[in-house]
DNA sequence: TTGCGTGCAAAGGTTTTGCATGGCA
DNA sequence: TGCCATGCAAAACCTTTGCACGCAA
């Protein structure tokens, strides 16, 4: 994707203008469509692809039952070498630099051969303050 | 399901001789076949959907491409986590369970709140064919 | 006999792909 | 101008659902 089109600008507008929440492609099309600029569902989704492989954008697979989520992320150089975890209730995207974690990378590659990539890769679960509301 | 079906046990055969590693409905389908039991799939998902909601089976949703895994769960109290790498160049989904790793989902819950739920959490990256075979 | 499980086929939804068209640089 | 992105429609895929039939208890 190296050409600048109207549908990418705006799909990005979106994106960037809730980088606080994950959305989805109904939302997308539903957006790209009230602002009079409808973009094919196709067109959205090798436009999220090759956000996803640029790291700019994030996307997370809740379930197999619910559609792909997508996220606009900020600083995608710093994001590249932490890992992130995803909330499961709120939907909170939490960004953990951690020396300690740092260590898996490395173990699973001597280890296991695998080399992980980092810009994919996201760990779900229930975040303290959801554990929390849970309990008490 | 009440009731016992030759089907049912075919299955449950199936899935407990295949404890150490996940499965999925086109496996289990394959496997019924060639045993000379054929078994529709709404049946296999039917049974699987029921298996793992009275704790029987674990089920994983890995992404939206990949159909979902199944595990049988021999002691519920003592079942032993892992995690799931799949490969973004061939597409292999790899079953690891690691010592090491079991660490993680430790740290990360006692230092960082974050409560990590496997059966939705997979490290994407390259695995060692793939690296391999880019290098040579 | 009663009710539940099965199988088939069809439907459901999300995502991908092929191909012609139109736009970016 | 040449290449790339778009759009439409169709396809691919996994999973669910409806309904009639057959088997378990």
């Amino acid at each position: 994707m190296k050409y600048n089109t109207v549908q990418k600008e705006k799909l990005i507008e979106f994106l960037m203008n809730n980088k606080d929440k994950h959305t989805n492609v109904q939302e997308i099309s539903a957006y790209l469509r009230s602002e009079g600029t409808p973009v094919g569902t196709a067109t959205i989704y090798r436009q999220l692809d090759s956000l996803v492989d640029s790291g700019i954008v994030r996307k997370f697979v809740i379930d197999g039952k619910t559609s792909a989520c997508y996220q606009y992320i900020e600083n995608k150089q710093e994001c590249r070498e932490h890992f992130h975890l995803k909330c499961l209730c709120c939907g909170k995207l939490i960004h953990l630099e951690c020396s300690q974690l740092a260590e898996i990378s490395r173990h699973i590659a001597e280890n296991h051969g695998f080399e992980i990539d980092h810009s994919q890769t996201v760990f779900y679960g229930r975040c303290s303050a959801c554990r929390k509301s849970d309990e008490g």
